[in-house]
DNA sequence: GGCATATTATTTGTATGCAAACAATATGGT
DNA sequence: ACCATATTGTTTGCATACAAATAATATGCC
């Protein structure tokens, strides 16, 4: 078997390309791709726990701290304390993410569409299928 | 359509989740990812340009920089001058690397048939389409 | 109430990954 | 030979990404 007939290998070149691809467009914002994930997931829910967002997001919450460092930097989102929980601490959308919920919200999906149009039908439905069986296979025993 | 439906987020989701299984595997060999697929397209091809292997696992050579200055740190590889071109550096596998070959390259293939055997022949197929259609695509107007 | 245990977010340390700029060397056209 | 251009590998700067350890706080059990 060829190097390149990896599966693992397979699909981490084309998520670089594709977070390359995504990369550019987001060029005119200001955001790496991982930054427009997060807000594209807060955008669906605000306020939630960093812990909640990193399950969201697949994402180590160590991951998050910086991330949400750079983003609070940025003035995207914000930190508040948890009203019941003096642990826990919520994310929230400032004006200037809102402010742009409309537009990323709108390439989100014309970049998706790009991508899912290069797929037939049936391709589509398969890459379901395989992700949702490489996600919740243990490989317990390898 | 919600967050977690993104193509691109799918599929760096598994790419991650796949990376890290790998990753467990190759705890006792103190080599991470990365380096293991490098060693594996040197397994195949040896004493190639810095510039060819970047081409072949699909990174930019910036990034090889950094990735070869640790292996040469841990002897896995060695840099040599190319006879005939003087900008050039060839990459050599030492011989700790090439005492590794067989069994990285068993775990490979056992790796490799663990995650396949999730998949269909069928899904293999689609899978290996939607790759390659991914792959040139070139998304000049998204 | 008191304490072992779990959970939350962070810190530290290491390793990718890429864009842009760079120095050294090849190459091609004249 | 000369010079514009391209190629090669590196450097710098930044942003992920995670494991392991940590401090602060909850929770559950007695």
């Amino acid at each position: 078997m060829l190097f390149r007939d990896c599966l693992c290998f397979q699909v981490n070149r084309i998520a670089r390309k594709m977070t390359r691809i995504i990369q550019e467009l987001l060029a005119p914002y200001r955001l790496t791709t991982t930054q427009f994930f997060l807000l594209t997931a807060l955008y669906e829910e605000d306020g939630v726990l960093i812990s909640t967002l990193a399950r969201k997001v697949a994402l180590d919450r160590a991951t998050l701290t910086g991330l949400l460092d750079r983003m609070e930097r940025d003035d995207l989102i914000a930190r508040r304390p948890d009203a019941g929980d003096r642990r826990a601490i919520r994310i929230h959308l400032t004006q200037k993410a809102e402010g742009l919920r409309e537009e990323l919200t709108d390439l989100y999906h014309r970049n998706n569409s790009s991508f899912l149009s290069l797929l037939t039908q049936e391709e589509r439905n398969l890459f379901e299928t395989a992700v949702a069986k490489l996600e919740t296979a243990d490989f317990k025993e390898i």
